[in-house]
DNA sequence: CTACTATTGCAACTTGAATGTTTTTACGGC
DNA sequence: GCCGTAAAAACATTCAAGTTGCAATAGTAG
């Protein structure tokens, strides 16, 4: 990475952040930038030790990881383990509510991203209308691969 | 329901408890007893109201509710709402381990069970195994139709 | 540069879930 | 039917993720 890349990368995010009618405070520049460097989805604890090593508090970057969730900046999930978790959503799918898949392991806890095509819903005409339009959250549990393949917990 | 049905159904529980090695204890038929009057997964707090009513204690209705999992009786799902709810296991699917997959309303939190083939999945080459072979979790977050059609909370 | 208000930092709180300990109870054997 | 033993119940207590209150600080519009 060049040596101005993170520079620039601050200037853009915090024209981004204006330009969405909030303050470009230096805590969500630095939210912003731990979540790019992710490749899956990340609980908020992660995220506040990464931050916190910085100085940053844990409210605050929660605070700021809802703010930036409802501005469209992240996506906020839960797997199904009872934790939230954080990804920063591609540009291009800021105005497309409809997110790729998740595959949680049962077993040890791992998040996969799935590629968008992974499932297909074929909703019957009793189904909810969201699910007909595709207009849903998918989230799967099982066994991961390191896991094995005993039955899932549940 | 005629008068003798439920005595007939405590019994019917009882020996399936006992079949699995586990007591036939009073709080554990009432558990089951109340999840059958379930048409969609309770929370721990719902049954756990209902229970208390009749006397039972939370961290016992609690505990059975998760022997119960164990047992393979009831499943026990994350909706993603931070919530675990319990349903009861239809008896042809103890030993599948594939449930429907539920519908969870991210404004109103209603839940909705799917029918089961009303998600297909497939799984690309890379996918995780168990998906491949169709023994995982599924659920789905959206909108439900008294809802409206508004995005779906990211 | 100033004033205004969003945001931060810190501590405290909430809630669902889980656990520790003592007492009670189911149930196999006598 | 009664007993002994281990399982389960009851009760309080703890735990952890998430969330909030409030005084101090710092972006930003003018």
């Amino acid at each position: 990475m060049p040596a101005s890349r993170n520079r620039k990368n601050a200037d853009d995010f915090r024209d981004q952040i204006r330009a969405k009618g909030l303050r470009a405070t230096a805590p969500r520049i630095a939210v912003l930038q731990a979540l790019e460097k992710l490749e899956k989805p990340a609980t908020h604890a992660d995220l506040a030790a990464d931050l916190s090593a910085e100085g940053w508090d844990r409210a605050t970057v929660y605070r700021n990881l809802v703010d930036l969730t409802e501005a469209g900046f992240v996506a906020r999930v839960d797997m199904g383990d009872h934790l939230w978790r954080f990804e920063l959503k591609a540009k291009k799918s800021r105005e497309d509510s409809s997110e790729h898949p998740h595959f949680l392991c049962s077993t040890c806890g791992e998040v996969e991203c799935l590629p968008k095509d992974a499932v297909r819903v074929t909703a019957s005409s009793r189904a909810p209308r969201a699910l007909k339009r595709n207009d849903v959250q998918i989230q799967i549990t099982g066994r991961c691969d390191r896991c094995g393949t005993a039955p899932v917990r549940q």
